[in-house]
DNA sequence: AAAATTACATACTTATCGGTACAGAAGTTC
DNA sequence: GAACTTCTGTACCGATAAGTATGTAATTTT
């Protein structure tokens, strides 16, 4: 991805950096609504320095999110290793809280997602899959919950992966409209009271 | 609001018939997304045509969504009109699914919501009261319920309210990503028989 | 029929969009 | 130090955005 190159004029900026300012931007205003103004100015180059170094605004985007889900998304995989499709359940929205309660306010995913409805670019689709990617990593753990008897109820797996994924969803909205970080905790709090135990 | 001339020549179109596919167009693509030539072709009309008739984009924006109040939102009133806090919730939730599985998928609110965040219009401010009102006639249902015992246990009006805001937004997230009718209408059987009963 | 009024159609304005050409600056390699 | 390579800065490209000026067509009023 990277070729760091030896040879030549050095580059003035940190790559790491320069993404993590691009990432923010996105995050606030979107793929669509973030001008590339916009990112340069945050990032601090100019730009053809940010066309040199990530391709384009699509290539840097993916980067962005690829940042995104290495740093912001790995409660994911933490929430996954609870006992219980209750405890999966529990760290997986509270996980969530503390992403969407940050300086930008949202899901980076659901922003996205929403944001890219009928553009032109393959964006829409890359959001997609990588939504695909978490979505189903939380079905195999929660059919492996029914299979361990982690539900009083006949229920199957890929509901109760959908109904989380709304939740999830839904809070991210929210957070996008103004829910404080405890007005979120509440909704989770009441979904996890009304979860059909373990 | 519209001001019927009877003076002068006469309009070609009818302002019901292209307000309606003007909402077509930003149900689809949102606010942003919708270009003045992406609605006056979708409409039928000519640019200073749009302009006489509605103002401008934020203008015509604001009466499309007058017409999806008044023409898509109406199950939010006859939610209300449920007998038992459970009741409303199904009401609410399976009207909604009917609402977000139509030609455009999702709800415009939500869309807009999401879609106008950082903007410099006060789309953003427009849409945010619009969707506080249609919370606070909810609030106000369920605080009745609550005095009327619809919940065996003790349960805050504003976090059940808040609660099926979430899932209804989640599930608007949902079908704007492909998710169908029967996979939404499982997500709200799954939330309403985990319901605090009545 | 003439004047007044309103709407339509073409073509335009300014601003911004994503993306790039080109020249100079700052390094490494020989 | 000369050649080569890579990055930076300015200034630009064509396309498209929202919005409008202007002339003409269609209707009512006088």
């Amino acid at each position: 991805m990277e070729k760091l190159a030896t040879r030549g004029r050095p580059r003035e900026f940190e790559i790491e950096q320069a993404l993590a300012a691009a990432l923010q931007v996105f995050w606030d205003k979107g793929y669509e609504g973030a001008s590339i103004s916009d990112l340069t100015g945050a990032m601090g180059i100019t730009r053809p320095s940010l066309y040199a170094a990530f391709g384009n605004k699509e290539e840097l985007f993916k980067q962005a999110l690829d940042l995104y889900e290495t740093e912001k998304l790995s409660y994911v995989g933490r929430a996954l290793e609870a006992e219980t499709a209750k405890g999966v359940a529990e760290r997986f929205l509270y996980g969530s809280i503390e992403n969407i309660t940050g300086d930008c306010p949202g899901c980076l995913g659901v922003i996205a997602s929403v944001n890219c409805r009928g553009g032109t670019s393959d964006i829409s689709d890359d959001v997609q899959r990588r939504a695909q990617s978490s979505s189903e990593a939380l079905l195999t753990r929660m059919q492996r919950a029914i299979d361990e008897g982690d539900f009083p109820t006949a229920i199957d797996a890929e509901t109760i992966t959908r109904y989380l994924m709304t939740i999830l969803q839904g809070m991210s909205v929210q957070a996008g409209s103004g829910a404080n970080r405890h007005e979120l905790e509440q909704v989770a709090e009441t979904a996890l009271a009304m979860w059909p135990s373990r």
